[in-house]
DNA sequence: CATGATTTTGGGAATGTTCCCAAAAATATA
DNA sequence: TATATTTTTGGGAACATTCCCAAAATCATG
């Protein structure tokens, strides 16, 4: 049971004055007696008085709230993206409001009615593994909310975008497996609704074409990106007539989880196969060997998402073109490609503490 | 630039009918000709109208929204935390606003002053390692605002709290340790500031007093959190003239900084000295040996501090009695303690897919 | 001390919605 | 057909704030 809130009109009672001065003075209007704003500013803080941005908004139609909608946060990538995201939006004034869709897409469509209902100013946007349709995030363009996506972005709709340079990545990582003398190189590749699983696979290809190494279909496989079946899958390739020697897969989860099956068989890592993975999860430089994999600057996504909506939200004329960024990977090598590569495999680990 | 936001007046000018008679379609009300309400959803439907939640709360005082406060969420903690919650809250119709404080209490008092603002119904809290005054959060209680504590729970605030038995998983950690033969038992504690962590430290302290094993305060280190810190004081305890012969550190993240110095340094884990961490984080089942750890239900306590606010909000008289919840945890055997356990160091892994 | 200029204050509209009460329309009853 | 009853609709107040314009108070200048 909330109790009675103390507004301007309060104050202005208590003080003899009106409502319009109380206003004034508490929002450092120049037109106030500097003896009047000391009374009212004494009185609020005495009373806890907080004004109420509901009202505000209610008038000036604007929230001073963003939403960011990720598919998931148990991993480490997306929570670093929100925080490098929050981090420049509150300083430009912003909150945020984070809503998690769990990979689903009717969960999804629901957080967006409830972001338009909450009448954010603005949205980052990574969508669902499930989502084909986007009409859902069409509505906040026609309202005129601007609308960034990263990480996982959308073709068919021209608004600002940020990603990662996926294509190149994978085009190194395959390289790089290539370079320790691999052939037979598996992909386990994420499904074909994502952008960014897409470019890395083309990366894939492209490396293994450009280095005269026949594509071989039955070493490419398209998952769900749910763990059961990376296992099952892993099992399946290495059971082939002619088993691969190097496994490139679409995310770190995946590779540890192949890492896992392949060290059960027995298999000696990187000797018999070697593996890849992509993002950098802190967790890859911690298990052994420690896992190759392809870094991307997780913290500079998310800065860089929020400051392009930051330049939809400042132009006050006519919307201002949508600009793309790419950010570029980095390969880091460890010991799931090359021997005696960090053995313990630590490095760099950058985690922090939790209870 | 937000383009003109629709009305339900918008609405009611087109069909000509009046805003009660609209909004009476739009909520569902039942005296509204069937006729009526028809024309009205059809029309609010193609106008992609969505309702201000901003003027309704104005109205009614009551946002529908739960604030969490989280002291950081790159440790996979939080974010299993918040996803209970999110999930129970949800359910009951209310959306939530996630702030993280970044382990700094003037980041905690800007969050609090953010969340009063936007006029929050409740809120659920855990605090920052820094904090010692919880004057911020008392005035949510004097406003009659309910506030739930969970994990880093307040002694001083007659509120609804969550916690699990440190005490208890404390004992039965070191307890194992003393069974598997160890006597000289180091701790390495957190701040005194945090109520787990003088919870942990009883637990120590009581165990190995019930085993007749001497306390040496040259054993027991409280640090700060930061992992840079915990590697010069893992380094210290090894550098003893009498060196311990295991390690209970307050939590995961520590525990694996330890193990890492301990490798690097040639000594053998469990034999030379063994490991214990806290919270069961998905890392600690993916590293070498396996990290023994006393695992707590994360997702649980979301959950639970969730009805213990809900409770709160459900009380339309007085306010109800505060409830106290302590989750047990479980004690997780790996090979950090025991020899020939889990020898990969893979068991279940649950974590998720990430890009 | 009067006049004009400037500073300070007050009143009302506006924001989008719900809810209450009254009015109008539709329906039932005599 | 007139009256009573029910259903459906409309008009205003209320929520907390800001902003514009006018009114009041203060100040300076002759």
């Amino acid at each position: 049971m909330k109790s009675h809130q103390i507004t301007i009109i309060d104050i202005a009672n208590t003080l003899n004055l009106s409502k319009s001065t109380v206003s004034r003075a508490l929002t450092g209007h120049p037109n106030v007696k500097v003896k009047t704003r000391e009374r009212v500013l004494e009185l609020a803080a005495e009373l806890d008085y907080q004004r109420n941005q509901l009202a505000i908004s209610l008038l000036t139609n604007r929230t001073q709230t963003i939403g960011i909608m990720v598919p998931e946060f148990l991993s480490s990538f997306f929570p670093k993206v929100i925080i490098g995201a929050q981090d420049v939006l509150a300083k430009a004034g912003y909150n945020v409001v984070i809503c998690h869709s769990n990979e689903s897409y009717e969960t999804e469509i629901v957080n967006t009615k409830l972001l338009l209902a909450s009448r954010v100013d603005g949205i980052l946007v990574s969508h669902t593994k499930e989502t084909r349709n986007f009409e859902h995030f069409k509505i906040f363009d026609r309202k005129g909310i601007p609308v960034v996506f990263f990480n996982r972005i959308v073709d068919e709709m021209s608004v600002s975008k940020v990603a990662v340079d996926d294509y190149e990545g994978a085009y190194q990582a395959v390289e790089h497996l290539i370079k320790t003398g691999k052939r037979r190189i598996a992909h386990l590749s994420g499904p074909d609704s994502l952008q960014n699983s897409r470019s890395r696979l083309n990366g894939y290809r492209d490396a293994l074409t450009n280095h005269q190494i026949p594509i071989d279909p039955a070493l490419i496989i398209s998952y769900d990106l749910t763990l059961d079946k990376a296992n099952i899958y892993v099992n399946h390739l290495l059971n082939l007539p002619q088993p691969p020697d190097a496994l490139f897969a679409i995310n770190d989860p995946t590779a540890i989880e192949a890492l896992k099956v392949i060290k059960s068989r027995g298999l000696r890592i990187p000797e018999d196969i070697a593996i890849v993975g992509f993002s950098d999860d802190p967790i890859s430089a911690l298990i052994e060997p420690g896992l190759t994999t392809v870094s991307q600057p997780v913290d500079e996504i998310g800065r860089e998402a929020a400051r392009l909506l930051l330049n939809q939200l400042a132009a006050d004329d006519e919307r201002p073109e949508p600009e793309l960024v790419v950010l570029p990977t980095r390969l880091i090598i460890r010991g799931s490609t090359v021997t005696g590569e960090n053995p313990t495999g630590f490095a760099d680990q950058t985690s922090l503490p939790s209870f």
